[in-house]
DNA sequence: CTGAAAGCGCTAACAC
DNA sequence: GTGTTAGCGCTTTCAG
């Protein structure tokens, strides 16, 4: 309780301010909007007058004759015909990939007044939800991130005519921009260091093979490790979860006793590698050195980590600044962008 | 330039419906809001018209009218004063906390049709937009999560009449609904389960001290100590990080080297822990038994940690139900819901 | 049970 | 430079 100015019955309106500053709803209008032409005395009264009355535009109305909105769809896809297990909420938002992107698109977006919404698509009837949700005008386009590689949602947002941007390249390819890393340089740059250390014997645990991302880290290194003298790199599947990283590194030991590195396709599976190792009794980097590949887990690691380093807000950050472009201009060239990764060496290899 | 057929220029608006399902604006909306009477026949017709023009109800348009938005903040609000690292969006959101806050807040929502936007507020003007998104109509409410005890925006948003839900009881009281878990009960889970084990030298490591739930875990365990006997209970106050739980086992150790139990109020500073206690050659649970808190990390720990566990999706979840009511009835009573914590017994103690 | 009409609060031509 | 005038697409009395 604190209004005493307008006494109108709800929020302020421009008509509100615009009667105490003397002029015309318009003149409001364009010095909230920043427009020019407008007479500084007049401007400096339409300010106060804003203050008086602790004016804010309603964004309804400005939405409805704009016709953007200030939001975006950050929208996590995937499979959902998950078995078993918690509910694809949890297991999603729960994931250190999933906290950093939604930190590369915040801090991104945060700035220019932009906010994301969170919507998850995991069924046929989500999907529809989310482009319902931008055949609304409820935002200005959408961010997705999938994590499965069959994700049916891209190709309906480019059918629907809908601005969209993905993470990572799509498994099929559809006219629509993405963000994606350098994945086979990056597993190029473990397989350099793990040979210049002087590793001889060297095997790798892969993400599934049916994300693209994982095909292509595993087919890197191999293809690198083959460069380098060595043709044949032992490898097991995982699925990029600690536990499969763990199951992968027994298994890789009881298989291959001797090798003395190893490539893991994330650091949340190279975790799990570790602890193997701890458990088996074998020394890293000493017995054997362990790359991994992300950059999300590896001080929590022990050793710390050496891994492969994705630039997740970077890349988030660049997927929004693409969707804005999309969206505040409709024949804008679909594009794609890669980006590097890094070695980060700690002390795991 | 108009023709009769839907052809006019951008989406298919209720006026079209109407045409073409030969009634008027009003009737359209009524079948579409499920307003009964409504002629069976006439539904269908009208159901016919939105499916062949493909019509979805502007959100803004009824936003303008409804002045209801169907969508919430869901704020991660913090000091943001961090000293160095990473940027405050990127290190909460990676927190697993977060996820599972997130995942339970959707899990709720979705099915009701309403959608999270996510925000950080970590300074005076990030607050100030979180209340100004309000007040502009951008979200019919706010869901808030401090990561510090004297949080300003509670304060802020109730000064400005607006609904909000707090997670956990602020520092100061405020006339605010939270919804918070009984912390102290919780610790004691645990202090009993290292008593029943037969710990006889007990220490913890705690949260930091300005988190209220953090003291209440402190002093919920050593006062359920004491009344198993033990009155004294050493103590380091860590940060909630797991770099401060392995710091602290180090430092508990060497300051009580005979300890055989130790209580980490919560999950990440207990994994940091369990690596500290490995390093030292301390075997777990047989030379000390550990007992987290949250149940958030404690799978990827080894040994798999025994824990209290906080339902946080159903908090989360319950959240959103009170701020539900709250948007709906500015007069629903401001409530506290406390939920109970329960043990969850895995290897660590 | 259905239609006509009046706005919700704002921006954007178009005048002056 | 500034005001006037139309709507944006929808819900909602109020008649009939």
């Amino acid at each position: 309780m604190s209004t005493d100015l307008p006494h109108t019955s709800g929020a302020p309106t421009l008509e509100d301010v615009a009667r105490l500053a003397g002029v015309s709803r318009a003149t409001v209008s364009r010095v909230i909007n920043g427009i020019r032409n407008v007479a500084p005395d007049i401007q400096e009264a339409v300010h106060r007058a804003i203050a008086a009355t602790g004016y804010v535009p309603n964004r309804a109305a400005r939405s409805l004759v704009t016709r953007r909105t200030g939001a975006v769809a950050l929208v996590v896809s995937g499979a959902g015909d998950a078995e078993g297990g918690e509910p694809f909420e949890s297991r999603v938002f729960a994931d250190p990939f999933f906290g950093r992107v939604a930190g590369g698109v915040v801090g991104y977006l945060r700035p220019r007044g932009i906010h994301p919404v969170l919507m998850l698509a995991d069924s046929a009837q989500t999907r529809d939800d989310v482009v319902s949700f931008l055949r609304q005008g409820s935002a200005d386009g959408a961010l997705v991130v999938s994590t499965h590689g069959e994700d049916p949602l891209p190709k309906l947002l480019v059918d629907a005519g809908l601005p969209a941007v993905l993470w990572a390249r799509p498994a099929r390819p559809i006219p629509i921009s993405y963000v994606d890393l350098a994945h086979r340089a990056g597993a190029a740059l473990a397989a350099d260091r793990l040979v210049a250390r002087g590793c001889r014997r060297v095997a790798t645990i892969s993400g599934p093979f049916d994300v693209p991302a994982a095909q292509d880290r595993l087919s890197g290194f191999q293809e690198a490790m083959a460069g380098h003298g060595h043709p044949y790199v032992p490898a097991v599947e995982g699925d990029f979860m600690p536990a499969s990283g763990e199951a992968g590194m027994h298994r890789l030991i009881k298989e291959h006793p001797d090798i003395d590195g190893v490539f893991v396709a994330n650091d949340l599976m190279a975790q799990g590698a570790l602890l193997a190792l701890r458990d088996l009794g074998r020394r890293v980097p000493e017995d054997i050195a362990v790359i991994g590949f992300d950059d999300s887990a590896a001080v929590t690691c022990r050793p710390p980590l050496t891994t492969v380093r994705q630039p997740m807000e970077d890349m988030a950050a660049e997927m929004a600044r693409l969707l804005l472009a999309h969206a505040a201009d409709p024949d804008f060239q679909v594009t794609s962008v890669i980006m590097r990764p890094t070695l980060v060496v700690r002390e795991s290899a």
